[in-house]
RNA sequence: GGGUAGGUACCGAAGUGGCCAAACGGGGUGGACUGUAAAUCCACUGGCUUACGCCUUCACAGGUUCGAAUCCUGUCCUGCCCA
């Protein structure tokens, strides 16, 4: 095992922020496994590449020998956590939330090493604890310490609604890192508040305070606001290899740099930034489906979109027989059957007079048309999709 | 509890008896241009319909009216001020 100075070399790349270097320091000196937090909410049923960023972190602790505790938010995910909202998030019912939970804990593997990691639900605590026991942790926190936070300052600032229950989740998060005694909790950069707190509240229970470590926010598709399952700007871990690299591959340069840097931890490299994206689409299609998985969605991609040739591509299939009718119809039917995207008519009748739809490389202008289908036709019905007849 | 301002489509926000499926902006989608990039331009953006039109929608439930997002009554929810 490295020394603890290198620990914390190795440690400190890519990280956003660590409060602080000195007690991370002190901390590796202790010679043991550390405890090593990581919260997630399970308010959607996929990790998302944002959320690498800090799980990657915590595989490079395992690495070095400490023990990771994976905390699922059961409980807080009911509530929702407020950061960065401008109002409340819905609250999710718990079916929800342990389906979510489960497909998440899987997803979570493809990362980290589960002989080190223990994998917790905050409800286990939350749900039995008593109205006394709520009330005595509240009294550990001012309402002018939560005002202190920009989103809710920002909110009441702004005359909307900050309820009650929103301002419980720091606290919720800090008793978290109470009951598993965490000595390192690793966040996105805008999880300083959360974790400060629940520094606040090991100190008042006598334990050791957890180091804050901080990672950086990846921003999502969008390129402005960080990914979120909730801002749907995020590319999951656990999407079809062709569906994550398009997604990658309509990035914007500038937001291509920042995934370079936080997935990848290098710089973009040189020569055409087409190239790099596809490279980069390629490295991370392969990193959670594996290389021929990457390779495969490359040369997709070049066929269905570098050289637009369509035929040769792997489409969904079809049926002839649910494409009797007029193209309407037919477009209708291919989103439902072979994308589970619902289409209304109107919908459908939009792309076709707008010239988003082909037919055997033909654009098809007439909602009217009633073209005769063949088997192997190629329907195209927008930028990214298409279906053959079959 | 009292006063007061509100609750409009994905979001923000107009509209205060018919011309309202509802201005405008954002977002989203499609097209042109490209590198499925950015920027830009154009179009579309409740459902059914080729269309005339019909249906559902302006917190919820009733009511007035030939006609209601708009008026009345009740209910629920939110902000602000007071207690």
């Amino acid at each position: 095992m490295p020394s603890p100075e290198e620990q914390l070399e190795i440690l400190k790349r890519g990280s956003a922020k660590i409060l602080s270097e000195e007690e991370l320091l002190a901390k590796l000196r202790l010679g043991r496994p550390l405890n090593i937090k990581l919260g997630v909410d399970p308010t959607a049923p996929d990790i998302h590449l944002g959320f690498t960023v800090a799980l990657q972190k915590l595989r490079q602790f395992q690495d070095l020998g400490h023990q990771a505790i994976l905390i699922i938010g059961d409980f807080t995910a009911m509530i929702g956590d407020p950061t960065g909202r401008s109002k409340a998030r819905p609250q999710l019912s718990h079916d929800q939330i342990m389906g979510n939970a489960k497909s998440f804990q899987a997803q979570a593997f493809k990362i980290l090493d589960p002989a080190h990691t223990r994998t917790v639900f905050n409800g286990e605590w939350f749900e039995m604890m008593t109205f006394e026991q709520v009330m005595k942790l509240n009294s550990r926190v001012t309402l002018q310490q939560m005002l202190q936070r920009e989103d809710f300052k920002n909110r009441v600032d702004r005359g909307e609604a900050v309820h009650l229950h929103e301002i419980q989740y720091p606290i919720m998060q800090g008793w978290d890192s109470v009951v598993v005694k965490a000595d390192v909790e690793i966040g996105g950069n805008d999880q300083l508040f959360n974790i400060l707190v629940g520094r606040d509240l090991q100190r008042e229970e006598g334990q050791p305070q957890q180091v804050v470590f901080l990672m950086p926010l990846l921003e999502g598709l969008d390129g402005v606001q960080k990914m979120s399952k909730s801002l749907g700007n995020y590319v999951g871990v656990n999407e079809p290899p062709v569906e994550m690299f398009g997604k990658l591959m309509s990035i914007s340069d500038e937001l291509m740099a920042r995934y370079y840097l936080l997935l990848l931890g290098e710089p973009v490299p040189d020569g055409h930034p087409m190239d790099a994206k596809k490279q980069l689409a390629r490295r991370i299609v392969a990193r959670y489906h594996g290389d021929d998985a990457g390779t495969g969605a490359l040369e997709d991609f070049n066929t269905r979109f570098s050289k637009r040739d369509l035929a040769s591509a792997e489409l969904p299939i079809l049926s002839l027989s649910d494409v009797a009718g007029d193209i309407v119809s037919a477009v209708v039917a291919a989103y439902a059957q072979c994308f589970q995207i619902t289409k209304s008519r109107g919908d459908a009748r939009r792309l076709v007079e707008q010239g988003s739809v082909q037919l055997r490389e033909e654009k098809v202008t007439d909602p009217k048309a009633a073209p005769a289908f063949q088997s192997g036709d190629v329907l195209k019905l927008d930028k990214t999709r298409a279906v053959r007849i079959g």
